[in-house]
DNA sequence: ATTACTTGATAGAATAACACTATCAATGTG
DNA sequence: CACATTGATAGTGTTATTCTATCAAGTAAT
């Protein structure tokens, strides 16, 4: 049964019966047979199919989204019984938006201080993929913004607060300032994260908020190859300040406050909303909790 | 896997290998080789065996407490499915205390107009083996006292307040009294429920208190047998008010509030704490939100 | 229109999983 | 010490599951 709803999971994530077999390790007939298996328990179509995978039916929905959660406490179950004979170990998935990965290991090294036998894979996502990945059970945990976008049904746990930065060679017309404000920024080019980051959609809005047409020089979705460009002292680029002060500055390079307004959003862990959490998830935000306040400001 | 977890359940409530098979519908190897298979999969042992059940082990605890929740979800899919398709059918469960039984009525007859292909199991249970019924999914909710005793791991609805009325002849020495305080009722020889009811502590306790030493001249654990003796006028018994009210009094029956103190407590609805409910428990809190306001006082 | 490709369903065979009956060994009980 | 109780084990038949190979329906390109 568990499997079969797991197979329902990876239809939901590939919209392809082929590829959903080939994630599951079966071959597309196992998996066709198993939804439709499912179908005929339940006694309801739980796909449209024509020739092709179209859409769930709305008893499908409602499935798909119980399987989530009986697949992910199966897991848990696993997790957890794992843990009780051998410890805390396996691997932790996490994702993080650009802007705070340089801060996952304020999280991380702790961690590891305290279990050594769990690995990580940590992933570069933007908020929205990040959290279709933790609905999908893609990933464990996430480090995202907490309080700009919606974030659906989630358990958060606050990391630190992201301020902004003009990061501008001191030879640069502003590059001399002590604080600059948004309107002044607003007529720079910049260095800036895609459309699709919630950072970029963020200095976008305080651009525009303060009379700006914002408009990016250079987009990437690789803070560090901003970072690159800005550093040479011929760009410049809005940063959240700790990640400023990670990456470092050079002698020309300078990271000037912005004002007007003082503009902060909070950055923090999300995990699935379920309780209990698997041991490895609670242990992270336990660890989180723990590390929050040598970050407060 | 789903099949081997409700194993487990069945030998948690069973205590016995060939109850639990039983239980199951399946034969004992059968359910010997469910539970050893599970024990294989997760490469801990479950369950501690001599020559007979003895225990379960630490782990065993915590796949159990696993089992609950994912069985308990894989039946609210089963049954959401069927109702999307089906409309609200299928059968409720319900467990009450012997002093809220008369209440059922209270929220079952609206319930029916509502939903008319949903049919009832009502069985008369003390609150501590109610609250077991409803650890172990063999009920869907209870009806018990919400503010006395711990509950454990329910979402509550409150329903009404129970308070204390002496049932006894206009005869008797105190028969004819507008009220009557617990040290006097204290005096007379009483029909109580037995002591495993919490009705019966939460009266022993203000007897008590009242300095009183309580003894039951008849226990019972059905209210209605009490009745039947209180109602010839020859005994006295002490009763919430609601129920004196619903079983009527006779000429010669009278009842006598009790005062100092003019104790009450919160009777109500308990289901399992589970987000989100299966359809029926979740129609059943919403038609006990509908009716209480009814039932304040 | 015709052809080629993509996608999911179906058929048939091999294999694995499952549940049953019968029986046994260990532990209590009178 | 006989005897009942309890759970594990062996052996067997049945059912489920999964695989490979193939097919039919629908799309897209020529």
């Amino acid at each position: 049964m568990i499997d079969k709803l797991e197979f329902l999971l990876a239809l939901a994530r590939e919209r392809h019966f082929a590829r959903a077999a080939e994630a599951c390790g079966v071959t597309q007939p196992t998996l066709s047979a198993g939804v439709k298996q499912l179908e005929e328990t339940f006694g309801v179509l739980l796909v449209h199919r024509g020739s092709r995978f179209r859409d769930f039916t709305p008893e499908g929905e409602r499935v798909l989204s119980w399987a989530r959660r009986i697949v992910g406490d199966a897991r848990a179950m696993r997790e957890e019984v794992h843990a009780l004979k051998h410890g805390l170990n396996g691997r932790l998935r996490i994702a993080a938006v650009p802007t705070a990965l340089a801060m996952v290991e304020r999280v991380t090294t702790p961690f590891r201080e305290r279990h050594p036998n769990v690995q990580f894979t940590v992933l570069s996502r933007n908020s929205g993929e990040l959290l279709r990945l933790l609905d999908n059970l893609e990933i464990d945990a996430g480090i995202t913004y907490l309080d700009n976008e919606p974030l659906g049904r989630v358990a958060t746990i606050p990391l630190y607060r992201e301020r902004y930065r003009l990061l501008i060679s001191a030879d640069a017309p502003l590059g001399n300032r002590d604080q600059v404000t948004w309107a002044e920024v607003a007529q720079v080019p910049l260095c800036l994260l895609t459309p699709d980051t919630q950072n970029r959609r963020i200095i976008d809005r305080l651009l525009r908020e303060a009379g700006g047409d914002p408009q990016a020089s250079l987009e990437s979705n690789a803070m560090i190859l901003l970072y690159a460009h800005v550093r040479t002292g011929r760009w410049a680029s809005i940063m959240p300040a700790r990640l400023a002060a990670t990456l470092g500055l050079t002698e020309v390079l300078r990271a000037v406050p912005i004002v007007e307004p003082e503009a902060s959003h909070t950055i923090g862990l999300v995990v699935p909303a379920r309780e209990p959490m698997t041991p490895l998830t609670s242990a992270l935000a336990d660890e989180t909790r723990r590390v929050a306040p040598s970050l407060a400001d």
